[in-house]
RNA sequence: GCGCUGUUAGCUCAGUUGGUUAGAGUAUCACCUUGACAUGGUGGGGGUCGCAGAUUCGAUUUCUGCACAGCGCACCA
């Protein structure tokens, strides 16, 4: 046991000991988990940060809300991994290096891939590490000897293995296709990487002629530009306008081609004009409408988003310059009818915001129909469940509709595609290891594919990869499927379904068995924090001026899951003050255990009425905030024990425990005292500490207590023996009246601290002789000093205050204070309420269906209430007649 | 267009199978520096639970519709 009665400052200062305490924790390796067979695992992998990056509000959330599932087990006694590490963020990354690059005036071109390659490692390895040590300084407790990297040896090992079978399979191909196409980060992106905003654009109406008559068709597009790569016009096969017109040809204006005009159930007659002028090679729709009539695709934007040799004397010119000019001309020339105003959405890059356009290029795709059928069995059979369950939907929904995933990216951080190509006789291999030599042909002149792989592809093995896969290792065995997977539901597309997915094929088993979703946290207006917006608090900011717990703690309560939260720094101040309200209470009972005897266990008889109340308290609060973190429900785990400390054993056991506790002369009543403060409190602190982890360490640190840290403490739990209502039943009554006096006390301004008589009226012989037994109760907390105790028989005393509570009429003689007049008034009120309340219970009792129907419990409660009612009344009724004799 | 979420005190939010006079934090007002804590204590004021229906003995809670706000998905030129 270490020292006990060294106090502590007198103000909570974080400072002074979190730093102290993790250290600790690192070097007695409790974070660390070794493979115990027959030990129940409980396993978490970190969503990896981006290396790159640095925490902001998110992470710090994310990985709260992780540590403290993982303390909460670990204390539980089961086998604990929290498996870290970071993303190598392929597009993320490389954008940032090139941006140091384009500081020197240089390009990642000028360096040449593999210079360019060593910059980004050096990068990594001097920013890699900086988010790794914010983690900690929020006390996430990550097994760091098992630190992991996407782009380490193993996981590009995992990588190239996946994609080999995956190829093997027929499951990834290459093709060429319309891809999202990003003009600016110059790659091909995923679906999932465009966003889409509707902006408000316009229809330009252009009449397209025939090329054997002066009648024409009348087209409506938004993007005028591409029309030097219109091969075609569409109509739909039943538009009576067009029906005889289909199968004539057409000059394309300006370019002078000739194009068919066409039938296709495609296009939507209501739209625009009806007919659609088709673009093979820059559009997704017209892409398939081409293949389904055999258009010629005409490529005529380049890659970086300039007009290419197609678009003749506009070649060169950006898209949107070219629009401009284009739509000049065509004006000039009579060819364009009209233009409207018309609202769109128009895809933007998730990385550069530039506007995407769809353009024809040959990538790597992986097939996912077969990859998410499983994936979607294995959260409707509830393998995986999401918390909270909404999320499922989104989930399936995606996968249901899910289309093949663009994996390449015309990057060079990041792994690159494990498929060679011959030089000689064409042929493409995917190998796990490097390829020398043509295995048709037995050329040596083989090159590597120059793209590398998305990132998300690397990161939907993390809980696999991570524990040494391909190869069947002892952590697999333990750890996989991990437990829970915490993360936002901004990625739930992104990663968790690829996890799934990929957990399934290739792990053997899903991934996790839980997901839970968290939400965003918001600026105090309720906008999404970011770099542009400048609007962000940055946590090491929070974490320095008020300490990791009171951030954690302010992060995980006073919202739901899977909602958004806004950031207040009033709700940071709050939450350290609760930290501050521990803090002094805690040192209060250090500054009294003056002669604690740890072996002393009082029996039975030495507990007083708030020994036992205060420990049934402490029971439920124990039971109900197991409860809670089972059912994910951290923040209402983190209010009953806030409630339970600062309103029951702050605010009542502390200042009755404190007769007994300054007392020298009975140590038997004071030993009591302090083994039950000691008890409840190091206990409680046990409850708190996946919360608050630095605080709960450095208090119980210098109480009276076993072991070496509270981190690996027993998890309270089988505290049902405490559970004690017939302590709380008359605790609850005692709590009540004196709740009353103070009120009827500082209405009428008694002097705080000056004693004054109370006297009580019972009609309950067992609840008088309880107050009885403790009225010190009343004289400590609510100046009540003589107090008289008598049957409610008894004749009731005159000018004197009135209320009735828990079952006890309360008299207070304040001859002097009392103001008859403000004193009616105020129990007028009361009546007044009381009728109210009388009323509406009466009714309900006096509707036959509510008799008949309502269950026997809830009618017995109901006339109970309106009986309580009906004495609180009388007895002011009572008073108010004597009060209306004195006016 | 489809879907999801939210609408409860001035502000931010709880309210767990329908049933105490709907709660907390914060803000606000009054009083109090008493030997854990003024980052505190005590007490007070403040809400027709978005609107309209339905189910029910009973709805903040379940259902339907509507309004407003936010978000996600979506190939309508």
């Amino acid at each position: 046991m270490a020292e006990t009665g060294k106090t502590i400052s007198k103000t909570y200062d974080p400072k002074l000991f979190e730093k102290k305490w993790y250290q600790f924790w690192e070097d007695n390796k409790l974070f660390h988990a070794e493979v115990e067979e027959g030990k129940q695992p409980y396993s978490i992998v970190i969503p990896p940060p981006n290396v790159t990056g640095q925490l902001h509000m998110g992470h710090a959330m994310d990985n709260a809300l992780q540590d403290i599932l993982i303390r909460w087990r670990r204390m539980q006694g089961y086998n604990t991994l929290w498996m870290p590490g970071c993303d190598h963020a392929g597009i993320a990354t490389q954008a940032k290096v090139e941006q140091t690059l384009r500081a020197e005036g240089k390009s990642r071109y000028d360096l040449g891939r593999e210079k360019f390659l060593e910059r980004v490692w050096a990068w990594k390895e001097q920013y890699g590490s900086r988010i790794m040590s914010q983690l900690r300084s929020l006390g996430s407790s990550c097994d760091w000897d098992r630190e992991r990297f996407t782009m380490d040896e193993g996981c590009s090992r995992a990588v190239r293995e996946v994609f080999v079978r995956l190829y093997d399979e027929g499951l990834i191909y290459q093709g060429t296709r319309i891809t999202n196409w990003c003009p600016n980060c110059n790659t091909a992106l995923s679906d999932l990487e465009v966003e889409h905003e509707t902006e408000q654009g316009h229809l330009w109406h252009i009449r397209y002629k025939f090329e054997d008559s002066d009648e024409y068709v009348e087209i409506a597009t938004t993007r005028p530009e591409t029309m030097f790569g219109d091969t075609g016009v569409a109509v739909h096969p039943d538009d009576e306008r067009y029906k005889h017109l289909v199968g004539r040809t057409l000059i394309l204006p300006v370019v002078g081609r000739r194009i068919p005009l066409f039938a296709d159930e495609y296009v939507d007659p209501a739209f625009g004009t009806g007919a659609v002028k088709v673009t093979p090679a820059h559009d997704p729709n017209d892409f398939d409408m081409g293949m389904r009539h055999d258009l010629e695709q005409v490529i005529v934007i380049k890659n970086d988003g300039t007009m290419g040799e197609g678009a003749g004397k506009y070649a060169g010119l950006d898209r949107y310059e070219c629009r401009k000019q284009l739509v000049k001309e065509l004006e000039e020339i009579g060819a364009l009818v009209s233009v409207e105003a018309h609202e769109h959405a128009v895809g933007h890059c998730s990385r550069c915001n530039a506007t995407i356009e769809p353009l024809v290029s040959k990538q790597w795709f992986v097939k996912m129909e077969s990859l998410a059928k499983p994936a979607i069995e294995a959260v409707n059979d509830g393998r995986i469940r999401f918390v909270p369950e909404r999320f499922t939907k989104i989930y399936t929904g995606w996968l249901e509709n899910i289309r093949d995933w663009c994996i390449s990216r015309q990057l060079w951080w990041g792994h690159r595609i494990p498929v060679w190509y011959c030089d000689d006789c064409g042929e493409a291999t995917a190998s796990r290891d490097d390829i020398t030599v043509c295995p048709k042909c037995g050329s040596a002149h083989v090159h590597q594919d120059e793209d590398v792989l998305d990132t998300w592809f690397s990161s939907g093995l993390w809980p696999f990869e991570t524990m040494g896969w391909p190869d069947k290792t002892p952590e697999l065995a333990q750890f996989y499927p991990t437990n829970t997977l915490v993360t936002g539901y901004d990625i739930i597309f992104f990663w968790v379904a690829r996890m799934v997915m990929m957990g399934l094929k290739f792990g053997g088993d899903v991934p996790f068995r839980h997901v839970f979703i968290h939400g965003l946290v918001r600026d105090s207006q309720g906008r999404k924090m970011s770099k542009s917006l400048g609007n962000g608090i940055d946590p090491v900011e929070v974490i320095d001026k008020y300490g990791a717990d009171t951030l954690r703690f302010m992060l995980v309560t006073g919202n739901t899951p899977g909602n958004d939260m806004r950031f207040y720094w009033e709700r940071v101040e709050s939450a350290r003050n609760f930290a501050n309200k521990l803090w002094n209470a805690s040192r209060f009972m250090m500054m009294n255990l003056a002669g604690f005897d740890a072996s002393f266990v009082p029996g039975d008889k030495d507990f007083e009425l708030s020994d036992r109340w205060i420990l049934s308290r402490y029971a439920k609060t124990a039971a109900g905030v197991t409860e809670n973190l089972e059912k994910f429900e951290l923040g209402e785990a983190a209010r009953m024990i806030y409630e339970f400390i600062w309103s029951e054993l702050c605010d009542w056991y502390i200042e009755l425990a404190k007769a007994r506790l300054y007392d020298k002369e009975n140590e038997r009543p004071r030993r009591t005292a302090q083994y039950v403060l000691g008890y409840v409190l190091e206990h409680t602190l046990r409850l708190l500490h996946p919360f608050m982890p630095f605080i709960t360490e450095e208090i119980w640190q210098h109480i009276p207590h076993e072991g070496q840290s509270i981190m690996v403490a027993p998890w309270p739990k089988d505290e049902e023996k405490w559970l004690d209502e017939a302590a709380e039943a008359p605790m609850t009554a005692i709590m009540e009246t004196i709740k009353a006096i103070r009120n009827m006390r500082a209405e009428v301004g008694a002097a705080p601290g000056k004693k004054s008589e109370a006297i009580l009226h019972f009609a309950d012989a067992g609840l008088q002789e309880v107050f009885g037994a403790h009225a010190e109760y009343l004289r400590v907390l609510a100046d009540a000093d003589p107090v008289t105790l008598a049957a409610a028989t008894a004749a009731k005393p005159e000018n004197a205050l009135t209320a009735v509570a828990g079952g006890v009429e309360i008299y207070l003689p304040l001859k002097d204070l009392i103001d008859i007049g403000k004193e009616t008034a105020r129990l007028q009120k009361e009546l007044d309420n009381l009728d109210r309340e009388i009323k509406r219970t009466a009714a309900k009792l006096e509707n036959e269906g509510f008799v008949a129907k309502a269950p026997a419990a809830v009618v017995e409660k109901e006339r109970a209430k309106k009986q309580e009612y009906e004495e609180k009344r009388a007895a002011l009724a009572q008073r108010l007649e004597y009060l209306a004799k004195m006016a």
